[in-house]
Parts: C-alpha cells; sequence; structure tokens
DNA sequence: CCCTCTCCCCGCCAAG
DNA sequence: CTCTTGGCGGGGAGAG
C-alpha cells in the first residue's frame, strides 16, 4: 500500500507544540511489520523559515506546491493574537487551502480552525476550536456550525480539533479511522499518551466550557445545564433570560453559533454520552436523565451526533466484559 | 413509514 | 442616524 503522504502547513506565529503532533502521531503510526503507514513533512505558504510561538525558527521541508500530493494537510495553530480574522488571511494562502481541500483530507488543531474557516472550508460544516475562542470563532463565522464542547469533529474529509493536546486525539482517531483501533492504541502505547481520554471523547458536563461571564446569555445557559432533565422551552429559557424569545435566539447565536433547541440538544446528547460512558444505568433512564422524551428520541439524537447506538456506544467505552 | 401537531428558526420591520 | 429590541409569519424540523 502507498505511504499515505502528510503535509503540515506551519504558519507564522504557528504552535509549536501542534505543529509536531503529526509526526510523532501520525509519522509514528506503523503496520504489523513495523512499516510506517504516513509520511510526515512539513510546508510553509513561501517554502522559507517560519518563527513559532515558542520564538525558535522552523525550517520547512518545502513551499505549499508540497500540497498537491498531499493526501492529508494539517493546520496547527496560530497564536498571533487576533489573528487570524478572515481578512487578515491572504489571498494566495486562501487558495492553496480551497485547492488542497479539493483534493486531500484537511484537518486543523486548535486555531487551525480559523485558517480553514477564512477559507471557507468550514462553511456549513460542524467543527470545533479551542474553547477559549469559540465564542470569537462564532462570532466571525457563523456560517459554521461550531459545537465548543467536543475534543474534535470528524465531518467526513474535513476535521478539527479542540486546544494543544486535543489534537493528540484527532490525530488518533485519524489513524483508528484510517487503519483500526490496533494500529492507533500502539501509536498512543508509543508515545505514552492514552488510546483515548478518560470519560471518552466528550468533555464533561459538569465542567463544561466556561461561559464568559456577563456575556448575555451565559447565565441562561448555565440554569439551562442544572436542569437538562427537565423539559425546556424557548420561553422558559427567555423568561429566566428576562428577555423576549426573539432576543434570546439571537443573542444565542451570536454567542454559541448555534440556536437554543440545537445548543439545548447538544447539551442533552453530552450528558447522555457522559451517562452511557460513566454509569449502567438503561437506556430509558438514561433518556430520561438527559431530558429526552424517549429513548427513541436519544437515540435518534445520539445518532445524528456520532452514528451510533446507545448500546453500541457504551460497549465502545465500558467494554463488553463480564 | 407517514401523518399531524406543535414548537422552533430567522428574515423582516417597526419601535424604542 | 445607528443600534437594539421584540412581534410577526412563513417555512421547517421534530415529537408522538
Amino acid at each position: 500500500m502507498a505511504l499515505h503522504e502528510v503535509v503540515v502547513l506551519a504558519l507564522d506565529t504557528g504552535i509549536a507544540f501542534e505543529t509536531g503532533l503529526p509526526h510523532a502521531f501520525l509519522g509514528g503510526a506503523q503496520d504489523e511489520t513495523g512499516r510506517p503507514l504516513y509520511r510526515v513533512r512539513t510546508a510553509t505558504p513561501d517554502g522559507g523559515p517560519i518563527t513559532t510561538s515558542a520564538g525558535y525558527r522552523l525550517l520547512p521541508d518545502g513551499d505549499a506546491a508540497l500540497l498537491d500530493g498531499a493526501d492529508t494537510v494539517v493546520v496547527p495553530g496560530v497564536s498571533g493574537w487576533p489573528w487570524p480574522t478572515p481578512d487578515e488571511v491572504p489571498a494566495d494562502l486562501v487558495a492553496v487551502l480551497r485547492a488542497a481541500a479539493s483534493r486531500s483530507r484537511v484537518v486543523s488543531i486548535c486555531t487551525g480552525a480559523f485558517v480553514l474557516a477564512a477559507a471557507g472550508l468550514l462553511d456549513g460544516r460542524t467543527a470545533t476550536t479551542h474553547w477559549m475562542h469559540a465564542e470569537r470563532f462564532a462570532r466571525l463565522h457563523p456560517q459554521v456550525r461550531l459545537d465548543p464542547d467536543v475534543l474534535f469533529v470528524d465531518d467526513g474529509d474535513v476535521l478539527t480539533s479542540a486546544g494543544n493536546a486535543a489534537g493528540i486525539d484527532l490525530l488518533l482517531h485519524v489513524v483508528r479511522r484510517d487503519h483500526g483501533n490496533a494500529v492507533a492504541a500502539d501509536v498512543a502505547r508509543r508515545r505514552v499518551v492514552a488510546p483515548w481520554r478518560t470519560g471518552g471523547q466528550s468533555q464533561f458536563v459538569d465542567r463544561p466550557v466556561p461561559v464568559e461571564a456577563g456575556s448575555g446569555t451565559s447565565a441562561t445557559r448555565e440554569w439551562a445545564l442544572h436542569r437538562l432533565d427537565r423539559a425546556l422551552t424557548l420561553d422558559d429559557l427567555a423568561r429566566h433570560a428576562g428577555t423576549s424569545v426573539r432576543t434570546l435566539t439571537r443573542h444565542f447565536r451570536e454567542e454559541t453559533g448555534q440556536s437554543p433547541l440545537r445548543w439545548l440538544t447538544q447539551q442533552r446528547v453530552h450528558r447522555a454520552r457522559h451517562l452511557l460512558e460513566t454509569t449502567d444505568v438503561s437506556v430509558d433512564r438514561v433518556a430520561e436523565q438527559a431530558g429526552f422524551g424517549s429513548a427513541t428520541s436519544l437515540r435518534q439524537h445520539l445518532h445524528a451526533a456520532i452514528g451510533v447506538s446507545p448500546l453500541a456506544y457504551r460497549r465502545t467505552y465500558r467494554g463488553a466484559s463480564d
């Protein structure tokens, strides 16, 4: 089988830690005979050195032309605050990314999602980024369905991860997707990280993305999280927020990038996943405690979110032992 | 799988 | 004049 070509696109102020991750986690993947499965190289737009977030300079393997032969392009985060806003991403970089996306899988880590979004690669898709930048991302890119609570999002040929170390989770997921669990577990072992995070891929609902204090709907979101198990209507939320339903939905979209119901459903899915991962509570009870009207509803939403049934999901994380 | 009913989403616009 | 609010209604999604 031909080596899978990976090109890391390093940009100025690129986060050093993340820029090295593909070499470790994709470059470190091997088949059962010990042969590497990916070749990882690093490119900068003009082939010249860039200065990383750590201050040292990085000399790449080549320029943007390297991306032509890439099966997967990885865009690590950039740290030059407040770069990048869409109009600060150079047109030629946008063109390079668009071309790359038309023939390669594209993966971003952390604020790399801002670069992908600026190139329009995330329009109409689901994506994530570092939680600290989620609200800004939602404001800048309302056309992207942002899921700020997950470690990564696999949207097929475009994959995005949360901040820094979440890149590890995503790259392991890529290996798992390409070559199966055994190969991914082997890389994880070699790099001395857990094959997946304790608690699975979702972050815990009990320590959700910190809501920006004072921002319009943060208190209401917090409030809703504490009564997820009960039926909540837009009227309920608006009443708590002290505004009209119209203003509430408007603020929700501005601050979370989502409509209230979509946000609520997402939180419920998170809670359900958490319960499936950590307890043996029956699916009916999980549905109830997560605020779904029925097990059917839970099944539907879980399937839409991650493509598996509740019991299959639980089996993945709790094992089929005993 | 389909049907019906309810609730939601969001562009639009007038008012504050 | 600009910004925010909130009521309305068509189109649509989800529940049962």
